[in-house]
DNA sequence: TTAACATATAAGCATTGTTTTATATTTCCA
DNA sequence: TGGAAATATAAAACAATGCTTATATGTTAA
């Protein structure tokens, strides 16, 4: 991916801008996208969630009690990470277990947990 | 970084499972900078501004005519950034210049614009 | 110095999001 | 079959967010 930057709109001249710029922007409904994607992490339940899921496959009440968190909190934070194809959910007996979906959730984890540490 | 996933808490036995996860519980600090970070890119008219930064630097008001918000609008997502570390301020004249702070931002935009557009 | 411009800030409002409390649903087991 | 356990859902309370309108600050230029 092209990482160039442009440096236009300086101090005197910057009438071009627009045109310049217009092949950058995103459809509404492509930053629609990434902000929901994005949101999957935005919140610290969800984070820690996600940080156990990145680990482990978990069930509802186990992800309750490692986290302090209520059963119906965890639940709904669940389900709204499963309306975001986060995590898969699998059922097995009275038990409901989650994983991540894929990889690419596990790696953007993993990139915002080594933004935080270093960087 | 490990993508190894333990399968734990499968039906019968899962009462180690507490002990097995402890050591990948996040601390709640740096979950909350985690979702912080996240929250940055959660709103589309911040992937919108980051998207355009990602490829020019801009003034405050050129942004608000290529995404068609208003002035304070921007300058309010402007502000978020700004306190998140995520875009970096340059004066000039009456003008100000945005630009993105690093390239852990540019990364984590075009991770998260992959993953829309593929995966 | 005054007027116009670029940006920032503040207050108010509407929306959204998170958690709690209470209840429903499904499954296991005695 | 009846009761307990695990999860999901609903409603309500509360907090957080994003935008608008209005105003303040600072800069250029006439």
């Amino acid at each position: 991916m092209n990482k160039d930057r442009l440096i236009i709109c300086s101090d005197d001249k910057h009438e071009d801008v627009a045109s310049a710029t217009d092949a950058f922007l995103l459809d509404q409904d492509v930053a629609d996208r990434i902000a929901e994607l994005f949101k999957a992490l935005s919140d610290p339940a969800r984070v820690r969630i996600i940080g156990l899921l990145a680990h482990a496959e978990l069930c509802v009440g186990d992800i309750a009690r490692l986290l302090h968190m209520s059963q119906p909190a965890v639940s709904h934070q669940l389900r709204v990470l499963r309306n975001l194809r986060i995590v898969r959910a699998r059922k097995s007996g009275r038990h409901v277990y989650y994983t991540l979906m894929d990889d690419h959730i596990h790696d953007l984890f993993d990139q915002g947990l080594a933004h935080v540490r270093f960087g």
